[in-house]
DNA sequence: ATGGCTACGATCCGTAGA
């Protein structure tokens, strides 16, 4: 089973990057966010055309989050129970026996700014909802955009970026509170090269200074991560013109 | 030098992303 998870900034933009990714990399399932539209307007009937079914929770012009796969998609489940929230930002199903997650975690724009304390009250609430799935569903993954560089190394230059949202210490104990309860960062299962990242800002010619951060995850349950045989980030899309500006992010398991 | 780009929904600039 091949899990994948993309940040597409705009599915209406960036759909026929989608559909062109599909076809290459073949995965069985796919985790979506910030789609960037409503219900209305997902393009299901594209999708289901090129082998796909979908289920999405959609939102006009920020967040969203969807989950694709070329199977049945069953009990799906919307936002996290017990946390009120406007935004669009989690998505379950369970596809090919594996319950799947759809993350699209908070920015948080600035170490102190009110979308900071929101950032760290959602990654609250986010550990004690997977927590209960966990219980619930031994083979879970939890796959999206965390909005957090777990370590200097996922940063691609730590000085400037120290003490930053997305590198705080905070956002990583919050990352480090997922990890705690049994989930795998699956793309540290496995040799890496260095300096591979999933997302690059546009401006600065981030992406040919490869000026990155790996803030893009498949986390894994104990159980599903035995059955992990890899875990990629594709950077091909990222060369495409008119962009997204993350790459997706890979896990292949048996 | 603390910006630079992109998407969106509203205008011809503000909000948000990361």
């Amino acid at each position: 089973m091949r899990l994948a998870a993309w940040n597409v900034n705009s599915l209406k933009v960036r759909l026929p990057h989608l559909t062109d990714w599909l076809a290459k990399a073949q995965p069985d399932v796919v985790c979506l966010q910030e789609l960037k539209l409503e219900d209305a307007k997902f393009p299901r009937a594209e999708l289901e055309a090129v082998g796909y079914q979908s289920a999405c929770y959609g939102q006009k012009t920020y967040n969203g989050v969807a989950i694709l796969a070329r199977t049945a998609l069953q009990d799906v489940s919307t936002g996290m129970p017990g946390f009120t929230d406007d935004h669009k930002r989690v998505i379950a199903a369970t596809a090919a026996g594996v319950r799947v997650v759809s993350v699209y975690c908070p920015n948080g724009q600035a170490v102190g700014s009110e979308k900071y304390e929101y950032k760290l009250r959602w990654f609250a609430a986010l550990k004690d909802y997977l927590a209960a799935e966990l219980k619930l569903h031994p083979e879970l993954a939890v796959a999206g955009d965390f909005n957090v560089a777990p370590e200097d190394r996922d940063v691609h230059d730590p000085k400037a970026w120290e003490g930053q949202v997305h590198v705080s210490e905070l956002e990583r104990a919050a990352h480090r509170a997922l990890t705690g309860l049994g989930l795998t960062d699956t793309f540290r299962m496995f040799d890496q090269p260095e300096k591979l990242f999933s997302w690059w800002d546009y401006r600065m010619l981030g992406f040919r200074r490869n000026a990155g951060l790996r803030i893009d995850h498949i986390l894994a349950s104990p159980t599903l991560a035995k059955r992990c045989k890899g875990s990629t980030i594709d950077r091909e899309p990222r060369k495409l013109e008119r962009p997204s500006d993350h790459a997706p992010v890979l896990a292949e398991f048996s």
